[in-house]
DNA sequence: ACCCATGATGTTTACGTAAACATCAGCCAC
DNA sequence: GTGGCTGATGTTTACGTAAACATCATGGGT
């Protein structure tokens, strides 16, 4: 009678050869099977041929948890991201990704799904457990200080969108260059003053925009009409611009994101306010449809590749030279003129 | 004089405590630590009070290099992307990582920068030295079949918008119902005819969704207009748009994602093409900001959330049943009647 | 002819964990 | 009281890899 597989036994074994099985069947010890795995000099052509032949007829692959043990490191990154509902925060993942692809790290994710304090935590403390050599952040920091404590010592962190640059460092978006630029451009064309329609309170990334769109204002000698606040959704877009098409005296806008501006357009088309003949338009982010917009939409361009590329650089100096450095990196901006925006009608002031 | 640490030693040592100083400072055995760490019964509650203190002590986190190596399993599924650019993959990625943390796996990405043989087969053999029990392939899968054969013979894999059904175990929305509801929808309306602005041709859901018109077309005895087909961007949307406008007897349109549906919006109301009384828009996905165009699309909803999570369940599945089981699941759709869709102002037929 | 540097390869060991097996005290049944 | 049973804990071993060290030819220099 054959032998019977056992049927709930514990696992299956690996059907995967381990190098003593290649240095059998090449006739040579494992450690030679290990340098040519390595691609050590000092192995003689003919025994390396030999080795690979065997690797193939077999179907060798290093087994990664056991190079992980030996080598003391994961070759791996883990991202925390709050949600991937915003255009940038999966830009920038991709970017990160790309990036650690290239520099042979692997990406882990760790969504977390709501973004209270226990969530966090709990996305930490899953963490700890986790093979990773790293942690990016990508989201607002305020429920952070409290969880990383409970980090192991030796993973390194780094933030995106944040303040917190003392603490930690912070590769970002320059998110006031961006705004300043914005409201110089509407100011230029001879709107009197710009109205802003802001992000949510617990955004670092909203707040800065909305402190630069302030400072832009009063460096040039014009009085900030009230705050309109969203969420970054189109929807609150359109409620806040329901609000502003009432305003008489509103010629110019800057909505803090793209999708918010999405909103806004459709709320003013509502109420016959024209754009950019009544009314300009400029949003954030230049997401790939705001040039489809209705009409399309004069933004700030953001790199998302290029924080993601300087996020993995950093967080992999840390890591290999242990580097202590603290900081704030910012990514410069880019104005994309597109239709939205023209000359007020009658000009201000 | 003070021992000098090595300037360019290897690595520094890992500052993390090991089992087996938690059980010499605790008194016990590794075995014991490992016990109380597993959470095994049959540890004497004060042993175990004594190990948990000596663990917090020295901050003691398992190795997971070590644990996966011992288990022969990783807790982690692998995700290939081709890109993160369609709200669709993201947003069923999201998914993926949210059910697999609950599940205690975590998610490793793998993005594909461009869709060639080549890059497909670059990330599968970055694969293959990687710590994962099982894949998810989110892509298109005509350029999958020559790179799965390099794939170590235990990684599952599932495949997301394929008809790859006989070979992978498939998880996917089904494209066929939901276009089928969306031009019965139109003709229901009372329109003669549907056109159809279709997905690139490389794109399985394109494609299935282009035959489902079709068959939803003939089905009602209704002869189909010529395909018009964009990329899925926005702006080819909008080219696509700017073909129908000269079309006169066009008064329902079914684009295949709602960013061409919504490039279409802007294009039919640049050549004074209004929406829905002259022309009926509908689209594909149900993003965020559908509800916010001009005017808000009416759309087929993909529950993406419910496939990712379908995604783990059978994935998983596989790993730990070593189930072979083929085929397809579909997750159905659901239509989302707004603005861009009424009756033909003279009723055709 | 002899020494030693060099290159090629083999042997030992350790990484941290957890299964398998071993030990040992206490206790109940007869 | 003795045998065996149970529960608690310790000891051994193996997972697959790669660094460190050991071995052993070969060959050039003197």
């Amino acid at each position: 009678m054959a032998e019977r597989t056992p049927v709930k036994g514990p696992r299956r074994p690996r059907a995967t050869a381990s190098m003593a099985d290649v240095a059998r069947l090449a006739g040579v010890s494992s450690q030679t099977v290990s340098r040519v795995s390595n691609g050590y000099a000092g192995v003689n052509e003919e025994t390396r041929e030999q080795v690979l032949a065997a690797m193939k007829e077999l179907g060798y692959r290093p087994n990664s948890a056991a190079r992980a043990l030996k080598r003391g490191e994961f070759r791996t990154i883990g991202v925390i991201t709050f949600s991937l509902s915003s255009t940038g925060n999966v830009r920038t993942l991709e970017a990160i990704a790309t990036s650690a692809a290239a520099e042979g790290y692997a990406v882990t994710l760790l969504p977390v799904a709501v973004p209270t304090q226990d969530e966090v935590r709990g996305a930490f403390s899953r963490l700890e457990e986790l093979a990773v050599d790293a942690v990016i952040v990508i989201m607002e920091v305020h429920l952070l200080d409290a969880a990383t404590i409970m980090l192991p010592p030796y993973v390194q962190v780094l933030v995106v969108d944040s303040d917190a640059g003392e603490h930690y460092t912070v590769v970002d978006t320059d998110q006031a260059g961006g705004s300043r630029t914005a409201v110089e451009h509407l100011l230029g064309l001879g709107h009197h003053t710009v109205w802003h329609l802001g992000g949510p309170e617990d955004s670092f990334a909203a707040q800065r925009r909305t402190d630069a769109w302030r400072a832009a204002l009063a460096e040039a000698g014009r009085t900030p009409p009230p705050l309109i606040r969203g969420d970054w959704s189109a929807e609150s877009g359109y409620r806040a611009g329901l609000e502003l098409a009432a305003q008489q005296d509103c010629t110019a806008v800057f909505a803090a994101n793209d999708q918010m501006a999405l909103g806004l357009l459709r709320a003013l088309h509502e109420r016959g306010r024209r754009v950019p003949e009544d009314v300009s338009v400029i949003g954030f982010d230049d997401i790939p449809e705001a040039g489809s917009f209705l009409p399309p939409l004069t933004t700030v361009h953001q790199d998302f590749a290029e924080v993601g590329r300087l996020c993995v650089q950093a967080v992999l100096r840390k890591v290999r030279q242990d580097d202590p450095e603290r900081g704030t990196t910012l990514v410069p901006t880019r104005l994309v003129i597109r239709e939205s925006t023209a000359p007020p009608s009658s000009p201000g002031r």
